[in-house]
DNA sequence: CCAGACGTTGTT
DNA sequence: GTCTGG
DNA sequence: CCAGACGTTGTT
DNA sequence: GTCTGG
């Protein structure tokens, strides 16, 4: 699963890699190390002038609702029956994304104390894209939610799902709104590959949502009880 | 048909 | 809006 | 995801 | 234990 993220590279560095317009005012996003959910993130997607990037609120608030609240955890979905879910039929066939990140977190529950913190990243350190899922509510908030698959090898010794990371080959076809079909993009909802990717323990600084900067992703030493 | 939910994960 | 349960 | 709160009334 | 806020 998937459930808080950094975005530190720069918003001009990620248009370039995503080929996508910045929406009006982010290019002065700050750079980010705790991303959690009601927040709001960076969001690329297709709009009739092409791909464009804008913030939404991460936690998906379907455009049927009638409180724009968190009520249930629509932070992430399940990508094997996405399709199928009322929250998420929708989006899965018109309104599909790609949230650029450049690592995310992970905990790991310890016999004692807090629970420990991974960083997920590519082994080259390069942003990535997260499979997501878009709506928007009373044509004034737009939210999104990442999809989650069947954990790799490498996540499977924290977790058993991890969220779904695009292949850059890929990223056309997850946002293509002419592919109405949900089975037109199944084969992009896969596990990405162990070899590619790096775990670092981190401190508990980012345990709490409210701490942000480079120090939640400074590394730790393992312990005994990790 | 209508009413009521609409979500995920880990842990027990 | 759309699915599930009764 | 984790951390932190978790309640009501009347009065100011 | 469970919900809300970040």
């Amino acid at each position: 699963m998937c459930g808080r993220y950094t975005l530190h590279t720069s918003p001009q560095r990620i248009a370039e890699l995503f080929d996508a317009q910045l929406a009006v005012g982010l290019a002065d996003f700050v750079p980010r190390y705790n991303i959690a959910p009601t927040t709001p993130a960076p969001v690329v997607r297709m709009a009739d002038v092409g791909r464009v990037i804008e913030l939404m609120r991460w936690g998906l608030i379907p455009h049927w609702s009638r409180e724009p609240s968190t009520k249930f955890a629509t932070f992430n979905a399940r990508s094997e029956d996405a399709a199928e879910k009322a929250s998420y039929r929708g989006p899965m066939r018109y309104r599909r994304c790609l949230v650029p990140v450049d690592g995310f977190y992970e905990w790991r529950k310890r016999d004692r104390g807090p629970k420990q913190p991974y960083l997920f990243r590519m082994a080259d350190d390069q942003p990535f894209a997260l499979a997501g899922l878009w709506d928007v509510w009373q044509d004034e908030l737009q939210s999104f939610s990442v999809l989650t698959t069947k954990a790799n090898t490498l996540m499977a010794t924290i977790h058993d799902r991890m969220p779904v990371i695009v292949d850059p080959a890929d990223h056309a076809r997850w946002l293509d709104p002419g592919l109405q079909d949900p089975d037109a993009v199944a084969d992009v909802l896969k596990p990405f590959p162990s070899e590619l990717m790096l775990a670092t323990p981190v401190t508990t600084y980012v345990s709490n949502a409210r701490n942000e900067g480079p120090r939640c992703i400074e590394p730790v030493e393992p312990t005994i009880f990790d």
